[in-house]
DNA sequence: ATAAAAATCACTAAAAAAGGGGAGGAGAAG
DNA sequence: CTTCTCCTCCCCTTTTTTAGTGATTTTTAT
């Protein structure tokens, strides 16, 4: 019984080099690929892949929600996250909405087969890359809560305290208050180390 | 008489997928490929291609320096920058340092073709989308001078005006003065702002 | 139900940034 | 030689942030 792959990712070069790496692999029925997410899900109305590899960035909307849906969908997909890079948030949110895995684009043939099977089997598999920095990053990832998020981005926005308590309907003191919060838990030194740590952990994006 | 390329990515996927779209190109000859900026200068000792595609990111070095180096000791090595990003500042300084052209990773099979022969004649390519915005953001990108730019880095780093008077040797009003024109260049609404926009042109890095 | 975490607000004082102005010297480019 | 940019420095005032301490009310989780 082969396993049966499908791919979605919106760079050729890669959708090529995956192709051509499953090509040898007698266990592996190749049924196509979409370079975008609505691609992807007209695909799936005709049939039913086993393991969907699914790049995080993509042209129409972006692989975390691209697999909370399809997950929701066809629950029996299993969903392995592709990424050029190892980021801590991505690999969380892609967990946090049904895939079973996540690799790096510089996996080897092996490493990609490997983490395919265990996949197909139910299983859980992530880049040795990956699982690594995921346990180092736990203690040094910052945890914000969700108005102190909110405040921030109005933060990096440019906003002032009373600008923002304006915004949210609070009162300075409680803005001033996040605000306090949001530098010692970030153990930074003014706003400005607090804008640039917080885009660093990808707490905020600097684009737009 | 053949093209004889080379590639430098250090993402398997990617060398799979260009090794594979260029196999059935006739006046292409497939002379290896390196996943380091290392093992790439150990193979030009051995013998030149006549094209690099040369990845940005590489695991020892930067493309961009190594582009620098390639074209340093081979003048005659045409270089082809290659990312997965279109950021005018990558563009820009591999250009600067003697790359041919650049290619987003999302191009297609006769988009990459027509780039190494344009750059295999000693033509200039840019993928219609990195051209695009090339232009686009000649515009937008801010201009800030040496010293602005040591400035905006130790603001971002958390430093006060009189920390980075210190540091720099000169008096706090200039270090004002410098920040005052980078908010008004950036035309930020104030240091928060301006870390953000910073990041955002690329004029600094969240990371390190 | 109850304990923990999050969100709310307040007061004070010192430090830093923001906004406005003006001005001289060095070097490059015309 | 003049113009222009860059770097340098100073004045003033107002606004905003930072730091410290303390407290009440919701929410959330067990």
């Amino acid at each position: 019984m082969k396993i049966r792959v499908f791919i979605v990712d919106d760079h050729y070069m890669v959708v090529e080099g995956i192709r051509s790496l499953l090509q040898t692999e007698q266990d592996i029925e190749w049924t196509g690929h979409a370079m975008n997410a609505a691609s992807c899900l007209a695909f799936l109305q005709q049939q039913l892949p086993d393991v969907i590899l699914m790049d995080i960035n993509l042209p129409d909307k972006s692989g975390i929600d691209l697999c909370k849906e399809v997950k929701e969908n066809y629950p029996s997909v299993f969903i392995l996250g592709l990424s050029t890079f190892n980021q801590q948030s991505f690999v969380h949110k892609m967990m946090d909405n049904g895939a079973s895995g996540y690799v790096l684009k510089n996996a080897t043939q092996s490493e990609l087969m490997e983490a395919i099977q265990a996949v197909a089997k139910g299983k859980t598999f992530l880049s040795d890359e990956v699982a690594s920095s995921l346990n180092e990053s736990k203690a040094s990832q910052p945890v914000v809560t969700r108005r102190e998020k909110e405040v921030l981005e109005l933060i990096s926005e440019g906003l002032t305290n009373s600008e923002i308590a304006e915004k949210l309907f609070v009162s300075v003191s409680t803005v001033d208050t996040h605000r306090k919060n949001l530098l010692s838990k970030l153990e930074a030194k003014n706003t400005a180390d607090l804008v640039r740590l917080a885009i660093r952990h990808h707490l905020i994006s600097a684009h737009k």
